[in-house]
RNA sequence: CGGGGUGUAGCGCAGUCCGGUUAGCGCACCUGUUUUGGGAACAGGGGGCCGCAGGUUCGAAUCCUGCUACCCCGACCA
C-alpha cells in the first residue's frame, strides 16, 4: 500500500535526521501533521497531551491526570444537566449473571460476541511452582457476564421496585465503567473497557418513555454543542443500526475533522421489551396489570476523542474553555521572580473571584519557549505572559490558542476582557466546526456523485433512500458508508433512492463512520 | 478472526542479513557553568537479564525451535 510505504518513508527519514544533532524536525514533543497521517496525528495528541495511554492489558487504556480532568468536567456537567431533568444516580453491579443476558433475545445477540465471562472465583499455587494457575476447584455455578451495558441486571432489580403507577416514573442514571470486549481499539474511541453514564428510566406509558428518550437526546445534543462546541446533527438510526434491544435509537452524529462521522451519544426508546424479558409489571389507575415502558441512554469517554477530532490541530489539543480544565495559564518571562509573582498571585486572585480556572506556571527551569509550546500540546485556550517590560507598562501578554493571535492587555480591566475572551473562543471554536460541517455536508442524486463525494471530501452525504435493510447492507458494500442517521424534523421530498432508483420520501445522512 | 509489523535504558530507535572486545545513538534524567520575550548550549554522569524458554557454538542481541506480548490495517462495535 502506498500508504505503508509513505510511512516507512517516514520513519526512515526520521530517523537520518534524528542523527542529525542540527535537525530541530524531530524534537521530543513533535506531532505528526493532521495532512500526513490522520490517525496517527490523533494517537500523537492523545499522547502528547498526556491524556491517555495503551496499558500493559490489551485494548483497556491508562486515562492519565489530564485526561480525566478533562472527563471530570464533562462529567459533572452532565450530571447536573440529569439532575436538572429529574434524575438520580445508583449504583448496579460489574457483573451480571449469564442467564440475565440471554432473556432478551435482540439483545444478547449484539453483545454476545463481545463478552468478558467471570468462571472462576480463586488461584491456587501452580503445582510446578511456576506461579499461580487458577484453581479447578473454584469454577462458578452460573458464569458471571463483566457488564457491557447493564440494561439486564437493572431491569431485573426494578421488578422488585415498581409495583404502582405511584413508582413510575422511574429515572436513575448510573456512572459505571462497561467492558465490551473489541477486537480492535483506539485510544478513547473504542477501548475495550470505557467510562460511561447509562440512563435507565421506567414509564407508565409509551408516551411519556418517547418523550423522556428524545428529552435525553436533546440534553446530549446541547451538551455537545453548548459545552463541547460541537455541532451534532440529532436523529434516528435504521433498523440496521438500532441498539440491540430497542425498538428505536436516537442519536447525535458529530463530523470529525477526517470527514468521518463519530456517534457521539445515543438515547434508547426501549418499549416493554425488557419489561417482558425481566416481567416488570405495575397497577395502573384501574388497578389493571401493565408492562413498564422503558428507556436507556448513554454517553461515554469517546467523547474525548471526539472532542479532539473535531478542534484540535497540528500543535496539539485544542479545548473549548467551558470544559477546559485549566482556562488559562500564566508564564513568568522569562523565570518566576518576586515581582512577577507577586502580579500573577494578584491576577490569579482576580481571575479566580470571577470563576476563571487559572494556573500559575512556576517552573523555573524550562523556558518561555518550551512552555508555550506544551500548553498549546495541552490546550489550554488563553496564556498569559508577564514578564519586566509588561509590569513596567502595566500590560499583559494574551494569546489564545484556537487563533493563536498575541495581544497587549492592560492589567486593569483584565479579569471581564478574559471572561469575554473565554466566550469568544468558546464561541469560535462552535463556528468553526459548524462552517466544517456545512462545507462537508454534500447533497447528491445520483450513486457517482455518492461514490466520488465519499471518495473525494468525505463528511455527510444527504441523498435520498429506499428505506430498506438490504439497500443500505449494499451501499456499505460499495463505498464502506452507513446511514448516520435519519434526521429529525428532516424536511419531506419525493425522490429516488440513490442506489435502487426505488422511490423516497425524504433524504438521510450517508458517512463513513469510526 | 484474517493480513502486516515490532519486542534492545523511561521514550524513540540503530546494531541482527554476515556470531567475536566493555551493546550504541537521540530525547528524557542527575551535576555544574553560561543562558533565558517561541521548544537553550557546553562539559561531566547514572541507567540494560537485548520479550520469555530451550537449542547450536570456544563464544549468541545476532543462527535454529517453540512460546508470548503489544502495535498497525481489515471484518465487528459506543
Amino acid at each position: 500500500m502506498a500508504f505503508r510505504q509513505k510511512l516507512f518513508f517516514i520513519k526512515n527519514q526520521g530517523r537520518k535526521l534524528a542523527e542529525n544533532p542540527t535537525s530541530h524536525l524531530f524534537m521530543a514533543k513533535e506531532i505528526t501533521s493532521r495532512e500526513e497521517n490522520y490517525s496517527q496525528w490523533y494517537i500523537d495528541i492523545v499522547q502528547k497531551a498526556n491524556l491517555a495511554d495503551n496499558s500493559a492489558v490489551r485494548g483497556c487504556m491508562v486515562i492519565k491526570p489530564n485526561g480525566y480532568a478533562l472527563w471530570e468536567n464533562m462529567r459533572d456537567q452532565l450530571d447536573r444537566m440529569f439532575k436538572e431533568t429529574g434524575h438520580v444516580n445508583a449504583y448496579f453491579p460489574l457483573f451480571i449473571p449469564k442467564s440475565f443476558l440471554s432473556k432478551e433475545a435482540q439483545h444478547v445477540e449484539g453483545f454476545a460476541k463481545e463478552c468478558a465471562v467471570i468462571t472462576h472465583h480463586r488461584l491456587m499455587n501452580a503445582p510446578d511452582g511456576s506461579g499461580v494457575v487458577v484453581d479447578p476447584s473454584a469454577k462458578l455455578e452460573e458464569e458471571l457476564i463483566v457488564r457491557p451495558t447493564s440494561e439486564t441486571i437493572i431491569w431485573d432489580t426494578y421488578r422488585t421496585w415498581i409495583n404502582s403507577y405511584r413508582d413510575l416514573p422511574l429515572l436513575i442514571n448510573q456512572w459505571a465503567n462497561v467492558v465490551r470486549w473489541e477486537m480492535r481499539t483506539r485510544l478513547f474511541l473504542r477501548t475495550a473497557e470505557f467510562l460511561w453514564q447509562e440512563g435507565h428510566t421506567a414509564h407508565a406509558t409509551k408516551d411519556e418513555a418517547v418523550a423522556e428518550t428524545r428529552t435525553m437526546l436533546d440534553v446530549y445534543a446541547t451538551f455537545a454543542e453548548e459545552w463541547m462546541a460541537m455541532p451534532v446533527v440529532k436523529g434516528v438510526k435504521t433498523a440496521n443500526e438500532r441498539f440491540a434491544g430497542a425498538e428505536d435509537t436516537y442519536c447525535i452524529e458529530a463530523l470529525m475533522q477526517d470527514g468521518k462521522a463519530l456517534q457521539a451519544g445515543t438515547s434508547h426508546f426501549l418499549g416493554q421489551n425488557f419489561a417482558k424479558a425481566f416481567d416488570v409489571k405495575f397497577s395502573n389507575k384501574e388497578n389493571q396489570q401493565e408492562y413498564v415502558w422503558a428507556t436507556s441512554w448513554g454517553v461515554s469517554t469517546r467523547l474525548i476523542g471526539a472532542l479532539i477530532m473535531t478542534h484540535s490541530d497540528d500543535d496539539g489539543l485544542v479545548l473549548p474553555p467551558k470544559i477546559a480544565p485549566t482556562q488559562v495559564v500564566i508564564v513568568p518571562i522569562p523565570k518566576p521572580t518576586p515581582e512577577i509573582d507577586e502580579a500573577a498571585n494578584k491576577l490569579m486572585k482576580e481571575l479566580r473571584s470571577k470563576g476563571i480556572r487559572v494556573k500559575y506556571d512556576t517552573d523555573d527551569q524550562k523556558r518561555p519557549g518550551f512552555k508555550f509550546a506544551e500548553h498549546e500540546m495541552n490546550g489550554i485556550p488563553v496564556r498569559l505572559g508577564i514578564g519586566a517590560r509588561d509590569l513596567a507598562e502595566g500590560k499583559v501578554e494574551v494569546a489564545r490558542r484556537d487563533t493563536k493571535e498575541k495581544a497587549n492587555q492592560p492589567v486593569e480591566g483584565i479579569a471581564d476582557y478574559i471572561i469575554g475572551l473565554l466566550d469568544e473562543i468558546q464561541q469560535n471554536l462552535f463556528d468553526r466546526a459548524a462552517a466544517f460541517r456545512t462545507e462537508h455536508t454534500t447533497k447528491v442524486d445520483n450513486f457517482d456523485d455518492f461514490k466520488s463525494v465519499l471518495e473525494g471530501k468525505g463528511g455527510f452525504v444527504s441523498a435520498h433512500w429506499d428505506g430498506t435493510s438490504e439497500t443500505e447492507e449494499k451501499i456499505k458494500e460499495l463505498t464502506k458508508a452507513t446511514i448516520r442517521c435519519i434526521p429529525l424534523n428532516n424536511p419531506q421530498e419525493d425522490g429516488k433512492c440513490v442506489l435502487t432508483g426505488n422511490p423516497s420520501k425524504e433524504r438521510v445522512l450517508f458517512a463513513k463512520a469510526y
